[in-house]
DNA sequence: TACCAAATCCGAAGCGTTTCGGATAACGGA
DNA sequence: TCCGTTATCCGAAACGCTTCGGATTTGGTA
């Protein structure tokens, strides 16, 4: 139909090399692979020769003869005011790079709000495009991974669910964070702590709530509901569960635990307002991803925190996934990490 | 070396069709991909069977064989705080919609600080795995296109250069908004008109110059230097802008033309703060891209503003781009879309 | 000397498409 | 009746790579 008309481009293939070198293509991909069986010499030589030419294999002949795409994608579902939210594009672009950094690429695909998004992963896995996945921001009870699972299609998951995981992923300790944090105000005194955190539903939120439940229960300190609190991962909702709790003056918590560095943003306004004092009234700890451009050290007083860079989860997760679509050992493709409790002043004992 | 052992995921291929249908893998490519020697109920037949067999084709051994890879891709910058800017969200979403759409794939490049962004480009383009790019925030002096026109490699560009464009591209008629918003002010009586705009380099922030300076020209009305103001596209920039150009009392302008929303926010407080009022004392008038979930009716009073939708431009771009790639005619491939006026009670007469 | 294993190499097949260059049949006009 | 068209179809080659199943040499061992 339309001629090739859009220029040269041409590059050096196998044959090339294996012409230049008087030797068959079969040993010239050999070598350049790595493989086992080629001579030492001969290996140095062709990749000399390959590097003379300015070989770049075509990755969609290789493509086609491993019966593997190279690319794995995220699939998020569309989402208008997704773009209000900075966290997506760290994502993006943490993944990003570390797959082009292992020579693989990687795509984000936009799932238009009618598609299933199950059958959206079904479809270009189907299509021969993708050949794995990154799941992120999961829920608890998230159907993924045994859909994904059953179809033998690679993934990894930033993040865990509920259930059982017998699949890669890369994880934080959520529980840990949310029970340290939690024992340490019980171990200063506090006995009335609220803990704000996301939306109801995503697995972090719920592993955090636990951990926080667990160390309550395990202290004899007693479970109010309504100190609890789930929202989106903003000021507002920082700054509108913190006014709620104080609401009949003198009846709120001494200590507020924060999912992130903008809800105790919300919290230190709220409180500001409220006219109570940090941390002399009330004890503030939030979890900092390092993230948004947010930093921890712009609060006043110095915020404690519960450390652990988002950015640190890209690396792990690109090589769990190429690992699994290599068919690594489940085993090598998991791990928790821990986080880093950074103590500053705005924890103090509880008052009196 | 390593097992295909991940699972089954086989798909019906073109010969699967062949063979059910007592055809050559030939006719029935040949069919499916609407080419004119079928018989058109041979045709149908072919869909029907690739329908029922669940035929999805190896996009691999397409690209191989059309020496295309049918991936396009954007590069940018690696760049740690633009994770806080949701543009690039809106971008990568909306170009990725539109190209997948197309049954192209779209992957973001994050170039490496170390990398030379020239060969970036070179590089991905000579490993057959992008065959296309989008370039985005140009500069009024870039030098992508020469370079990219050179190697006959496709690109499409959002927003023009200053040289003479001979190559795809969209753009709004950013001379044209400046100007008409301008010239609106004057007929209005204003003849102390501040243009506060984007950093200086990029070709639209050039642009919007121009027209704002052509208008002043054209009506004789001096071109005051400290009155034409470069920073960042966030509400800072306005605020501090605005202050600086009332620091003399009594001196400062009359109308002022910002150059996004964001700005006009900060304008807005700062004229608050220094207890001037919108209209009567000073106009405003802004650009809206329609954006950053920011809207231009959160404004009291309502804010006058230029309005083109930066999501009406992820459409023509991606269709210019495969139209480039196809080889296309150039001027099927270019496009300035206009924007509206919108007119609201930010304007007045400019104060006796 | 005969045999075996290790070290290197190679030919050929295959991955799933597209596409070039005919082949075949039907048909109308000369 | 012969020939050129038109409408359909097909075989085979090509895209550039990987990989299976040997082939060849070498050196050591029985």
């Amino acid at each position: 139909m339309n001629v090739p008309t859009m220029g040269g481009r041409c590059l050096a293939t196998l044959k090339d090399i294996s012409r230049t070198l008087n030797l068959s293509v079969t040993q010239v991909s050999r070598a350049l692979n790595d493989h086992s069986d080629v001579n030492e010499e001969t290996r140095i030589r062709v990749k000399e020769a390959a590097k003379v030419l300015k070989y770049q294999p075509n990755i969609n002949a290789r493509k086609l003869a491993r019966g593997r795409s190279g690319i794995v994608g995220l699939i998020v579902p569309y989402n208008p005011n997704m773009t209000s939210d900075g966290m997506w594009m760290e994502i993006v672009s943490g993944l990003s790079a570390q797959f082009s950094g292992r020579g693989m690429q990687f795509v984000l695909h936009i799932a238009q709000e009618q598609d299933a998004i199950l059958s959206v992963y079904q479809n270009l896995i189907s299509a021969g495009s993708l050949d794995g996945f990154v799941l992120v921001e999961p829920f608890a009870q998230d159907v993924r991974p045994a859909f994904l699972a059953q179809r033998a299609i690679p993934f990894v998951m930033h993040g865990r669910t509920q259930a059982p995981v017998d699949f890669p992923y890369f994880d934080i300790d959520n529980f840990g964070l949310a029970y340290q944090s939690t024992k340490r105000l019980i171990a200063g005194g506090h006995r009335r702590i609220a803990l704000i955190n996301g939306m109801q539903g995503r697995s972090y939120v719920e592993a955090r709530s636990k951990g926080y439940r667990h160390a309550l229960a395990e202290a004899g300190v007693p479970y109010q509901p309504s100190w609890l609190r789930h929202g989106n991962m903003q000021a507002a909702t920082g700054m509108i569960s913190t006014v709620e709790m104080f609401k009949e003056p003198k009846t709120g918590p001494t200590a507020i635990i924060c999912a992130n560095i903008l809800i105790a943003k919300g919290v230190y306004q709220a409180l500001e307002a409220l006219g109570l004092h940090v941390p002399a009234d009330v004890s503030v700890i939030a979890h900092d991803d390092v993230l948004l451009g947010w930093s921890s050290n712009t609060f006043f007083p110095p915020l404690t925190v519960t450390r652990s860079p988002l950015g640190d989860s890209w690396e792990p997760l690109a090589e769990f996934l190429s690992g699994a679509i290599e068919g690594k050992p489940l085993a090598s493709l998991q791990r928790v990490a821990q986080c880093e409790f950074i103590q500053r002043a705005s924890v103090g004992p509880a008052p009196a």
